[in-house]
DNA sequence: GACGTTTTCAAACGATCGTTTTAATCAGGC
DNA sequence: GCCTGATTAAAACGATCGTTTGAAAACGTC
């Protein structure tokens, strides 16, 4: 484990290092300082810093994708065009993310995952890297969810599905940071350990109600 | 407007570029470049690059609070201890952040609040800072969430909570940036501008569906 | 043991970082 | 006019950044 080879232990520790402060706030020699490697590691094995960055994302990612797919495509294969269950196809979605070997206990790396997503301008080519990496795969989802949900208008399967994005990656990559924080704060109510799969089957019930709930008719509140 | 104070000037400046490309990858000079000054006035006005960001903090997240307050007080007396209307309670959380007039206009700093509470260890100092300006807030909304849900378990309303938290960043600080990169990808189904109040509506409908669907029986699935 | 290749190492490169210093400029009160 | 305080300006500080260099060490092959 710990006296894998040098490139392995670079990947790992700037896995761990850029997830926990960001692309830009880590140096190099923090890096190879974690790995036990020497400055010019870096340079020598991925050419750059973004290099780096992005064999560390390629080596989970791509994976992570295939495994997406898979579930994707036993989906077709059992409804072929028809809609498909919502939350077999939310399941599908967000299981990968916590039963992939390649990902499963690198928790540091969903959280990384999610910068990159969220705020992809963490670096100036980090949008065409995601898209070339997992375009494609993100649209295929985006389309079976449209027809999933053939009810809602454009607009608000719009704004449903970018809800569902932001649940998504509150439940897969911020609820062990979340509890951590909580917990330093003397809250009591939080549990003491997040269970991965129970995490899965949580956000398939929480996005499915929101998914499937009424539209909002125009001009309706409740306030106060 | 272009013509205010140097110190507002890099107020904004360093806000959008800080929510933009995060705040250590954003240098000094880029930031008093951007805002017509120079580079020495940041030391000068804020004392640190780190006090221009606290400064930057402040300015909004301060009325912003006192926003979200009196719409809690409004519910404490209109409903005093029983529980208070799910809706109302979510709208109170949401709403301010695009109808305070100190925040409405600034999408850039929802981008940047985001940033803080989801990744704070964007700098060191951030989670006292937040803890600081908005923690007894925080504590008041879980508590008046829990209230408002009190058929949920403890474990099942913490997940809940979170995904709660992770749409509500998605929907009031990612929206505009995920049309726009979807549009920059070709897809033509998305709108091409979006409503801050609509989002709200939106976004209250799709969490008050999350948070009240039943909860998840143990080992129910339906793979597939 | 000598060989070519791969990997590691220490040192330095120029550039940029946040910060400090010192002087110049501006404002208003007397 | 001059004086006081606040603000801006230019230049430099030491430190750290990503990257490059050239030699030393480690490796498998004949």
């Amino acid at each position: 484990m710990t006296d894998a080879d040098t490139r392995s232990r670079l990947l790992d520790a700037a896995e761990r290092l850029f997830a926990e402060e960001g692309f830009a706030a880590v140096g190099l020699r923090a890096i190879t300082a974690a790995a036990g490697a020497n400055l010019a590691a870096v340079n020598y094995h991925f050419g750059s810093k973004d290099g780096l960055l992005r064999a560390l994302l390629e080596r989970r990612v791509t994976p992570l994708n295939a495994a997406q797919e898979a579930h994707l495509d036993a989906l077709e294969a059992a409804h072929g065009t028809s809609p498909w269950p919502l939350d077999a196809l939310l399941r599908a979605l967000f299981e990968p993310l916590v039963t992939e070997p390649c990902i499963r206990d690198a928790p540091h790396f969903r959280r990384l995952l999610s910068r990159m997503y969220l705020y992809r301008d963490d670096r100036d080519h980090m949008e065409p890297t995601l898209n070339e990496l997992s375009g494609s795969l993100r649209l295929r989802f985006v389309e079976a969810l449209r027809t999933a949900l053939p009810h809602l208008d454009t607009e608000v399967f719009f704004y449903r599905a970018a809800f569902l994005s932001g649940a998504m990656w509150a439940g897969m990559a911020h609820l062990e940071e979340q509890a951590a924080c909580c917990a330093r704060s003397g809250e009591n109510w939080v549990p003491t350990h997040v269970d991965s799969q129970r995490a899965v089957e949580e956000l398939i019930r929480f996005c499915h109600g929101g998914l499937v709930a009424a539209v909002t008719s125009i001009g309706e509140k409740d306030h106060a």
